[in-house]
DNA sequence: TATGAATATGCGGCATGTCGCATATGCGTA
DNA sequence: TACGCATATGCGACATGCCGCATATTCATA
């Protein structure tokens, strides 16, 4: 996949957004509130390194960000993204709440 | 790429945002009118074969619609989607506009 | 019916993405 | 320092996605 400088950070958040173990650790942490990988590992059924992974497209997107905390690494979501992104996040999570009540 | 079945729509929706010439196609159908194949080729330098399949994601994830007009086949963005699908889509396409002129 | 324009699609090659396994790294505690 | 827990990463297998080429299909016109 080849992409013009200007528009790759874009097209890095997309790709990051592909995924639905991706958008279900968005959900979880779009709380606000920390989360360690071994948390998400057990509330989305995933293994470590795949969890780990999975968390590495998120922050290389400017999605969440992270920090050590003893052995730890507490993941929440970036609280600096610019208006346009956060309307991506919004409408996209929305979305996809909206299609989980449409099956209920 | 495995989803539950309720959220297949949304999975194919961000797949089909996923590639840029799609997201530069759905910006021309974005205007409301019809434009054809061979137009889009031509604005997006895109190969046929190659324009035919973007064109053939984004009908499948219900953001477009076609109609056969002699030997034209007319594209135009589905009127009939949902509004928290019209709100991705506006978040997306807009935060790809903002990504273009930051680079101006 | 023959021809040509516009579009779709089968096929194979290649790039990318995902995952498990094993191992490395960072950190706290004994 | 040795050990254990939490996390990251190199590697190889496998699945998926994208593309060009060739061919099929659809439609209008001669």
């Amino acid at each position: 996949m080849r992409h013009a400088a200007y528009s790759y950070a874009m097209q890095q958040i997309l790709n990051a957004l592909c995924d639905p173990t991706r958008r279900n650790a968005l959900v979880i942490l779009w709380d606000g509130s920390e989360h360690c990988v071994c948390e998400l590992m057990d509330r989305l059924d995933a293994s470590q390194s795949r969890m780990s992974r999975h968390m590495k497209v998120l922050r290389e997107a400017g999605l969440v960000i992270d920090r050590r905390d003893a052995q730890w690494v507490r993941y929440r979501r970036n609280p600096d993204m610019t208006p346009e992104i956060m309307a991506v996040m919004s409408a996209v999570l929305n979305a996809e709440k909206s299609f989980e009540l449409e099956k209920a």
